[in-house]
DNA sequence: GCATGATCATGC
DNA sequence: GCATGATCATGC
């Protein structure tokens, strides 16, 4: 055995002893472990710097620097201090702004076993988030994963506003595995505590307790989204311009984060929209992307630039108009893909898998009673369904990819090819292209939601 | 009235 | 200059 220069019954003394990471490399990491062969230390080079050992850098740090033995690993990793270690990357934008590069992963659900806990402080997830280590490393694409830098440390505790919320995620997708729903969950159903797919591919299927239905296996994670939130203003401490609707932990005891919000914005359904412009003192008309974003700040009272809850849920504000009849005036459109990046992505790995199951949209729904009277109708909160995203979105996307493989992009799947989706110009004009796999160019395209689709999401809401 | 192509307007 | 949410315009 090893002795370990730390005292791993104290919490204290683990995390004094981690901020020697601070500014090191995990080559360093292990070129300093005395207790290591060079012969060996060459060894250990191939294997970690090998990118399909996947999840080896928390391995690196657990036996090169706090010397440890990984063989009992279902409880925590300090645990007579109760700290779990968590080893993740960061990255930082082009606009400097630092960001969570992936989902916080916890543990495996066990679908057959964990709806039995519906307390979530004695959860068995409880345990590997209520004090975490986290150690961030700077991801950076054209460098070998050993000459990553270590650049954050910090013990982390889940704070009391954030808890309530992560209660009622928790709460929610234990719900869905009593009612036979496993298949059902998706990561956008919840605010900070997702349930993400894990495992290689839509054949690493589990049984449920109450269903004979096989679902896809998934963990229990802290989102991107959040873990980003985490390291910009929890572990960095940039003071930004956000503002939380919660002010008081206690409104989320009786009420989700949800309910709440929509029982801010019910005052003003119905409303005419020049009276709600006037009120709000907004300078726009709803035509403005920046329009429906201020006034549901401002029935919100939040004053500042943006709204914290939204950014660490990853909840997006989308504004739909609804002719006098009550179908949207338009379809709904999403960022514009690469013809060069989509053809080169597996479908749980694309782009709009990632934003359609983690991204939960907040609908303000207007509607026309007149030509020229619009009304602020009422909000909604909505994510696409998993069993529209696995079956019928994952076609239209498998379509799409097959259409560009064969450079027909004329040629991408029409409205009237799928009741849910289609693919359409999104561009500033038609000399706004991206490159083609046959070397030309074509206008930037995106996916959009159909008209009809959206309607038929409003409606089953309402019952 | 709908499908489809095209573009506006803002912010970074 | 570009990304993106939102909307316009035309033709069948």
């Amino acid at each position: 055995m090893i002795k370990q220069p730390y005292d791993r019954t104290s919490k204290e003394s683990i995390e004094e002893y981690a901020m020697n990471l601070k500014e090191k490399t995990f080559r360093d990491v292990i070129l300093e472990d005395p207790n290591i062969t060079d012969e060996d230390r060459a060894i250990l080079f191939e294997y970690y710097n090998d990118y399909r050992t996947k999840g080896s850098l928390g391995q690196l740090i657990e036996k090169h620097f706090f010397f440890y033995d990984i063989n009992n690993n279902s409880e925590a990793d300090f645990n007579e201090a109760g700290v779990e270690l968590k080893v993740t990357p960061y990255m930082i934008k082009s606009n400097g702004d630092l960001k969570a590069k992936e989902r916080l992963v916890l543990t495996i659900i066990n679908y057959m076993k964990d709806y039995k806990e519906s307390d979530f402080l004695k959860s068995h997830v409880y345990e590997k988030c209520a004090l975490m280590l986290l150690i961030y490393y700077l991801y950076e694409p054209n460098k070998e994963r050993l000459d990553y830098l270590i650049n954050y440390i910090k013990l982390f505790q889940i704070p009391e506003e954030d808890l309530e919320i992560i209660k009622n995620d928790y709460k929610i997708i234990i719900e869905k595995i009593k009612n036979g729903k496993a298949e059902e969950i998706s990561e956008g159903d919840t605010n900070y505590l997702g349930a993400c797919t894990k495992g290689a591919n839509a054949n690493s299927l589990r049984d449920q307790p109450f269903s004979n239905v096989k679902a896809m296996q998934r963990a229990f994670c802290l989102k991107n989204s959040y873990m980003s939130y985490v390291l910009n203003h929890y572990i960095v401490n940039k003071t930004e311009d956000y503002e939380a609707i919660i002010k008081d932990a206690n409104i989320l005891k009786t009420q989700s984060l949800e309910n709440y919000i929509l029982s801010k914005l019910k005052p003003y359904y119905n409303q005419d929209i020049e009276f709600l412009k006037h009120k709000f003192d907004i300078p726009y008309t709803v035509s403005n992307k920046a329009f429906t974003y201020l006034l549901a700040k401002g029935m919100l009272n939040v004053v500042n630039e943006k709204i914290e809850e939204f950014e660490k849920a990853n909840i997006k504000i989308k504004a739909i108009r609804l002719r006098t009849d009550g179908m949207p005036k338009e379809s709904m459109s999403f960022p514009a893909f690469k013809y060069t990046e989509i053809v080169n992505e597996e479908w749980l790995d694309s782009e709009l898998y990632e934003t359609f199951s983690t991204t939960k949209y907040l609908f303000m729904i207007y509607q026309y009673i007149d030509d020229n009277t619009l009304i602020f109708k009422k909000a909604m909160f909505w994510n696409v369904p998993e069993k529209d995203l696995n079956s019928e979105i994952k076609n239209v996307w498998k379509t799409t990819v097959e259409r560009i493989k064969n450079n027909e992009y004329d040629n991408l799947p029409k409205i009237s090819e799928s009741p849910i989706l289609h693919v359409r110009p999104h561009a500033q004009n038609a000399n706004d292209t991206y490159p083609t796999l046959d070397g030309k160019q074509a206008i930037k395209k995106c996916f959009w939601l159909n008209a009809s689709y959206i309607k038929k999401q409003i409606e089953e809401s309402e019952d």
